[in-house]
DNA sequence: CGAATATCTGTAATATTATCACAATGCAAC
DNA sequence: GTTGCATTGTGATAATATTACAGATATTCG
């Protein structure tokens, strides 16, 4: 049988999503943000697994739920949850994701299944390595990293022992 | 007087070219491969800067030259190339680069203005650290990392103070 | 050589991802 | 309550990328 995305994972799901919820309540109450209804279920909407969503897979279901007919909304609520790092963006799937971690501001990393679109996120810090001091001789200013190991799941390998 | 792309990497950029055309010629050879007009004129334009380009800027440039003037042609081009370790995507970008590495296969990694779009490539082994034990844990067999670096080059940093 | 095979190119259409512009609405501060 | 600002609604469009299939070119092998 394979695993899921959540068995992969290994945890009590519905914790996890109660436990980032909470946390986007907190922040909103913080910093003022509104966390309106498009946003709210966005985020609930990511929550549901850790397999990254497309922006018009998130309309869909904001379709689905009569949220909203166009694209531009669904950008919209990922656009905020992104920059209060509630979601990330994996730009090898152009894809997003839930953010799993508590630390507010952190370099995020994540392990993909480029089958499944299952994230793993985890941490990595470029910033004191042998790539930060390439990136200040060359005058590189570092805002952002993106790292993303990419490859196939237990499950994906199972199903499909072929390309893909 | 803001500091080129060329310049920033500090070197000789004419002998990057040809070292890089003369590696990609020794592989055509050693592989069987055809490096057609359209593919090495593609790589000749990557190679003109350490710039990103979007596959439409090369189709721009394929369209000047009369080297066709549909976007799969580009794109044709570029998977070859990609293919085969002679270019690199950068995915934050969704861009193109000339591979500037001598080494065949490596992990390759990038430090990108966003602004410019300048690249410097890199290196860096994630297959022996943390994420690749995280990566083994949740059951993924690593095929592929995407790591780049993100900020404003100086050059960048003194055109523009605002945000971009 | 010449047919068989594989690869590459040309052309058209379309799919997918993302943004812009502007009017209307809602919400908060004064 | 009206001013100011963030958000939403609506339409259009931009930017990126792929599929399908026919025709051309190169390579292999009898």
């Amino acid at each position: 049988m394979p695993m899921t995305a959540a068995a992969a994972h290994d945890h009590d799901h519905d914790a996890c999503i109660d436990r980032t919820l909470s946390r986007a309540a907190d922040l909103a109450a913080a910093r003022g943000l509104r966390l309106t209804r498009a946003r709210q279920r966005a985020l609930e909407i990511l929550l549901e697994s850790h397999i990254a969503l497309g922006a018009y897979d998130l309309l869909d279901r904001f379709r689905a739920e009569g949220l909203g007919e166009r694209p531009v909304i669904a950008y919209r609520a990922l656009a905020f949850l992104q920059k209060h790092g509630l979601v990330h963006r994996i730009e090898g799937l152009n894809a997003f994701v839930a953010c799993t971690h508590p630390d507010p501001s952190h370099r995020p990393a994540f392990i993909v299944c480029r089958s499944c679109r299952m994230v793993s996120e985890a941490h990595i810090d470029l910033g004191s390595g042998v790539l930060a001091q390439s990136a200040a001789k060359v005058g590189i200013a570092v805002e952002r990293t993106v790292v993303e190991v990419m490859g196939l799941c237990e499950g994906c390998r199972e199903g499909q022992d072929h390309v893909d």
